[in-house]
DNA sequence: ATTACTCCCGTAGTCAGCTACGGAATCAAC
DNA sequence: GTTGATTCCGTAGCTGACTACGGGAGTAAT
């Protein structure tokens, strides 16, 4: 029932967590994971509590929340703001729905496109460019504006 | 069969696509969108086309490709260098398909965590924070590290 | 033809999210 | 107990994608 707790370095800590010391300090300062005391003339520990911590931002970033957004939910994690967490769960599950749909209009175009491309090299039209122009993969304009979102 | 043909100055461009003016002659100077000549003595003028090709990087980006995978993108468009074409085609096609394979993953998961998190709201743990911890969401290292998908 | 907007263009600043640097202190191995 | 790697800490630099600024030229409405 109970891990063994180990005890590392941040330098451990960040190859556990496949991030360099550096990302690990500016989350730090970011205040996305704590800074454990400094004994009297000595070096910081950590535990395998701040690895889980570091999972997940890794985890929610790869998700598509950016840092801010997981200093939010990072708050929610006393357990009481459940519903505040959900909420926010929805929104990223539906931009992440659109995407998938989107992609999958691109998928189809560029699909299209490479057939034609192999088989009769004349064609001028690019199918690809052709849908991304007129609209044929349709986004709402909620979510495009305003840069994040990275993959 | 034939729209009508606007001619529009570079600001009304900028409204039509969503952007500011800045922003498009920013995409000129990265080699994205060209710039049209100038009459002597007078404004550049812009087209449909031109609104075309704004939307298209707008739709390329959200769906999380950078400004230089845009461009590359967009050398397809002439339909002359059809090999080439294809080859860059069949990368993206792949990049796509794993990002959708990626997106549909993401989308599991978090519909499955939405779900729990609104059926057991009296629990004190909120299943989203703790499963983003414990890693029950798996994913991919592949498309995991090298900042960049946006949402 | 005056006023008010817009365009042009180059340069500089911003923001997110890192990544690097440098010098002193600490630790781990031999 | 000396050597060589790590830690610590602050500050500075970088990349991608914008965003703002400033001053002169062009344009549109009255």
């Amino acid at each position: 029932m109970s891990k063994k707790q180990r005890s590392m370095t941040i330098g451990t800590l960040a190859r556990a967590a496949g991030m360099g010391v550096e990302t690990i300090r500016y989350y730090q300062r970011r205040g996305l994971v704590a800074e454990p005391e400094k004994p009297y003339g000595s070096i910081r520990h950590y535990d395998d509590q701040a690895l889980g911590r570091l999972h997940f931002i890794r985890t929610a970033q790869w998700l598509g929340f950016s840092l801010d957004e997981i200093a939010e939910l990072l708050t929610l994690q006393d357990g009481t703001h459940c519903n505040e967490a959900r909420v926010l769960g929805e929104q990223k599950l539906t931009s992440v729905r659109q995407k998938i749909r989107s992609l999958q209009g691109i998928e189809k175009a560029l699909d299209g496109l490479v057939q034609e491309c192999s088989a009769q090299r004349m064609n001028v039209e690019c199918p690809l460019i052709a849908s991304l122009q007129h609209g044929v993969v349709q986004y709402s304009e909620t979510e495009t504006s305003g840069r994040s979102n990275r993959a």
